[in-house]
DNA sequence: GGACTGACACTGG
DNA sequence: ACCAGTGCCAGTC
């Protein structure tokens, strides 16, 4: 495991409940705002389920990987409904509200 | 040591 | 506005 994995899995355990990140913004708490794509493949690596709420990491279009881990895409849906994300009728995160803004604490308007 | 891969992001047409 | 191609980074073979 690498500082970038720390880096990666730190980031994604900050973010809070009811609350979205998008790979480019861990990659950017990591440190590159261009490594969206190892941040992803970090997640892959180590899913620790419970560790890492991968759930809560989506891409850019509020959508998760068309593979998820965790049993389902709808499974993340329903947890992130759960911890009160607004998702679109599109089936996506509506980011425009979830998505999280690192460094700026957990905000919850 | 070099090359390929991969849960993305961005720019260009 | 949409589709396609390219670039980034880290890890693994």
């Amino acid at each position: 495991m690498s500082a970038f994995y720390d880096a990666v899995y730190r980031a994604v355990g900050r973010i809070p409940k009811g609350r979205v990140a998008t790979y480019g913004q861990i990659a950017l708490l990591c440190g590159n705002p261009r490594a969206s794509r190892a941040v992803g493949w970090a997640l892959h690596q180590n899913p620790m389920p419970g560790v890492i709420p991968c759930h809560r990491v989506v891409n850019r279009e509020g959508r998760m990987a068309p593979a998820f881990a965790f049993g389902g895409p709808e499974i993340q849906r329903g947890m992130l409904e759960e911890e009160g994300v607004p998702f679109l009728p599109d089936g996506r995160a509506d980011l425009a509200r979830a998505l999280w803004s690192p460094g700026a604490g957990e905000e919850n308007p």
